[in-house]
DNA sequence: AGGCGATCCTGAGGGC
DNA sequence: TGCCCTCAGGATCGCC
């Protein structure tokens, strides 16, 4: 499940692609590729029965230039130019979603979820694979469109700090009016937030995951505000947490996930306090903390 | 209007 | 060993 850490890492191992020019683009599954006029969540995902918009090998940033490789929370970006034209690829890894960057020369066997393929002019190749298809990538005409995407977005979870998250759970009762976890994992308040590093974040901060967001106190506000910078911040230094699919785009793989100290340890004892760990669901997710350090 | 349940999808992993 | 069943989960849609 990438998050911010993974995502940023993902970012990072693309920047070879500045500079580039995409000499060749190919989409094989129409249907994980958002094109202007298609609606919004893609055609695919739509009840009643949509024809496909046209696209083309330009919208796949074909014969353009790449100029810098972009990342808002766990939204990635390759920005480019054609002439006048400032085209936009925007991507999201869901869970299962990777970047690969192949090497001039280097033969990588493609497996059977290869969407999408571009050849660069220097004899690179890059790959975007997802075998569950909860990612995708969107064509973007310009710089303008990715803003506007990207303007619901939350604060980054590595610069958030207490007055910031407040505002962010004190912004209409949508957001205050239900658990903090389920706060966290809303982009539109701290973006780059999942579920794992929502439940490292809270443990750090001994907060309950069902504590209601508008309930918090000004001292939790700044607790959790540190621990989510805290948590991310070492986790992007480990390379991210690797459970089971995440690489980065030249398929390093991260550490972070043994230092997790209760996703994925329900029924262990609590680092802090040695109490048992519990896990259950909350918004619609398994949360792991500890019953009686997390209050 | 906001909150929450259903939904998409495939592979890993447990049980027998 | 091999099959079958369950589960994981981000974001969006639609219903209350």
């Amino acid at each position: 499940m990438p998050e911010l850490p993974e995502v940023e890492r993902v970012r990072a191992s693309l920047e070879p692609l500045v500079g580039r020019t995409v000499v060749r683009a190919r989409l094989r599954r129409r249907d994980v590729l958002v094109v202007p006029g298609d609606p919004p969540g893609g055609f695919s995902r739509t009840r009643e029965t949509v024809r496909p918009k046209r696209y083309t090998a330009g919208m796949l940033l074909a014969d353009a230039r790449i100029e810098a490789v972009l990342r808002h929370g766990k939204q990635l970006a390759i920005a480019a130019r054609r002439g006048a034209e400032t085209p936009i690829l925007a991507g999201h890894l869901g869970m299962t979603g990777r970047f690969l960057l192949i090497e001039p020369g280097r033969r990588v066997a493609a497996g059977p979820h290869v969407h999408a393929e571009w050849s660069l002019d220097d004899g690179t190749r890059l790959r975007f694979e997802d075998p569950r298809r909860f990612g995708g990538l969107w064509a973007l005409p310009s710089r303008d469109a990715l803003r506007e995407r990207w303007s619901v977005l939350g604060v980054d979870p590595l610069a958030v700090d207490d007055a910031a998250l407040a505002r962010a759970l004190e912004r209409g009762l949508s957001v205050s009016r239900r658990a903090i976890k389920a706060a966290l994992l809303d982009q539109r308040v701290v973006a780059g937030v999942g579920n794992i590093y929502a439940d490292e974040s809270l443990w750090a901060a001994c907060i309950a995951p069902d504590r209601l967001g508008a309930d918090l106190a000004p001292s939790e506000h700044r607790k959790l505000a540190e621990a989510i910078r805290a948590i991310l911040s070492r986790s992007l230094e480990a390379g991210g947490s690797t459970l089971r699919d995440y690489r980065d785009a030249s398929g390093e793989v991260g550490s972070f996930q043994a230092q997790h100290a209760v996703y994925g340890r329900g029924g262990f004892p609590c680092p802090r306090c040695g109490a048992t760990l519990v896990s259950g669901v909350l918004g619609q997710r398994s949360t792991v903390s500890c019953p009686q350090c997390q209050i």
